[in-house]
DNA sequence: CTGAAAGCGCTAACAT
DNA sequence: ATGTTAGCGCTTTCAG
């Protein structure tokens, strides 16, 4: 960065002060309409190009918020950042993305960062590993709002917009339940984390409620990495399964692709319960049964939110932690159509 | 944001003065052991948090990077970021996504929010609409490294990070030539792109080098809604075609269903061939043939590049813009295999 | 309607 | 090893 062409450049210019030329600039009607044009036009004649940075230091606030998300490239998160850039970008504030890339130690870093480069708000969806939110408590001390969405701390009181996990996991295996299927195995990911572990639960719940007993060897918890999810069907065909419920679509994919080359028909054979509705769940054979998670939604309303709160600023006191949940649906395709009796 | 702990605060605390305070946060050598440790002791004890604001000011320069994606919600797109990130974290600068929604004017004005952010380079994929990258010069003009990658502009002399569109689409097409197909359909998108025109192109000449009439009638321009795609797979069947060579996999999964939907067999009946390599080509029955697209590694070496060219910043003459072609390969699963004679 | 003056919080010559 | 001083570029109160 060269000497760069100022406000004081232009003012001196035109004779006036950078005062003026600042207002001017600004639009403030302050400023008599003549010399207002006069400053756009040598502005742009000199190359002057507005400082962000100096003018966020003057007028503490930085029309920025910043968003934690714990992987960058799934749909699910990518329909969510669609969504909150929909709703930020109207009210003319720039987003800044983080990826703690599933780690919790950068999830910490990340947060500093954002705190350090003043963000005005934040949207966070934690990492796998993250134990604890005590790296966002310093954006609450200071009234900076939090949202929460999808992963989240349940205990912990603040905002939050989730979908009902413990219900769609109960309604994902009543569906097969009621399909006739009885030895329904599920493959999810880490249980600490909220999702997964309200989802697991739906499911014991929906199976003892149906007079059917849960067993520890239906279920496999892995990460969601192809090799992984092989390795974990081939392991719980041994339990000879009449179902798969899976953490989400793209291994629910995975699981049929296996099923077929053992030799298996779905439905026929073997129920494939799928998670999110993403796009892929159309396109495979046979089409995926799945549960809707509407993602742009989600940030659509996480933002709504963080900007409702931020304009609260002054009296923060009015703000009530509150859990927003957006309703998810089944959503009943192919691949877990009803057995013949 | 109420008022700051700043360094004066711990300064004053201390006994010592803001500059001494500044060096130990920073770790500098210049301040005894002891003093650094009180410091950053005191530091924490008072909550004060580093503004980064400030210290850019100051200092001249950010440590952020921007990047200009032309959507966020494709698996393409999230493979490049992830790749950028990666380096670019490594090398300890922040990054700032703006996204265009493929709109010429939001670029625009993308591009000048940027550089109001004084970032420190500029990553880019083109909008479907952008004419030109006038939008670019001042931050060419200040020395700000630009680095385009997937959606450039040809003519221009700039850096970019691109694959051989034209090979690819060549050599796609000799493909499914080879493979006995005559009557070879295409659908892509807007052909004032370079990566649709150029592989347009490559489909022509393969047509060409093999004796086969290029016939307008099976060539059709779409964006990639679904409604689109099945609409135009529909409309080319008229043609009787024997093949389809579609612009992503995502499309070509679209044109798989309805191809079987009216009754054809893939690849027996019409082959189909997509581009991109995205995961769901592999989940996919048949399994997609497909041309692989390394987004991930582009993002690497975009992001590599922009390192470099940053760091020449002191005597910017060195940088020689330059075109990196990354290699692009095509991959034959099922729905392409040859024809039975 | 415009100007003067102060300061946002930090860093980096230059001095001691 | 620490202090002094100035200033990055902008906004905003207060004055005229």
């Amino acid at each position: 960065m060269q000497k760069e062409v100022t406000i004081y450049d232009i003012a001196e210019r035109l004779g006036v002060t950078a005062s003026t030329v600042s207002r001017g600039l600004n639009n403030s009607p302050r400023v008599t309409k003549k010399t207002r044009d006069e400053i756009h036009k040598t502005a742009t004649e000199m190359g002057y190009q507005h400082n962000t940075i100096a003018s966020n230091l003057r007028k503490r606030q930085t029309k920025t918020i910043g968003v934690i998300v714990h992987r960058l490239d799934s749909y699910f998160i990518t329909c969510v950042l669609t969504g909150i850039e929909k709703i930020i970008n109207k009210a003319h504030y720039d987003i800044l993305i983080m990826n703690s890339a599933e780690s919790g130690v950068r999830e910490v870093a990340n947060a500093k960062s954002l705190l350090n480069k003043r963000v005005d708000g934040v949207i966070v969806s934690l990492a796998l590993n993250t134990k604890n939110i005590d790296h966002f408590t310093p954006f609450l001390d200071r009234k900076i709002p939090v949202i929460f969405f999808d992963r989240v701390m349940p205990e912990v009181n603040c905002t939050k917009v989730i979908i009902d996990n413990f219900s769609s996991g109960y309604e994902a295996t009543a569906h097969l339940i009621a399909g006739g299927r009885k030895r329904i195995a599920h493959i999810t990911a880490d249980l600490q984390r909220n999702v997964y572990k309200e989802r697991f639960l739906g499911y014991k719940r929906a199976l003892n409620d149906n007079g059917i007993i849960y067993k520890e060897k239906l279920v496999k918890i892995c990460n969601a990495e192809k090799s992984e999810i092989v390795e974990a069907v081939e392991q719980l065909l041994k339990q000879k399964p009449d179902a798969f419920f899976v953490m989400n679509d793209f291994s629910a994919a995975i699981c049929i692709q296996v099923l077929h080359k053992k030799g298996f028909k779905v439905p026929e054979d073997i129920a494939v319960m799928g998670f999110n509705n993403d796009i892929l769940g159309d396109l495979v054979v046979p089409k995926l049964s799945t549960l809707d998670y509407p993602g742009e939604l989600m940030g659509e309303i996480a933002a709504t939110e963080l900007i409702n709160q931020m304009s609260l600023k002054h009296n923060r006191e009015n703000i009530v932690d509150k859990t927003i949940v957006i309703p998810s649906e089944i959503i009943i395709r192919e691949s877990t159509l009803k057995l013949n009796p």
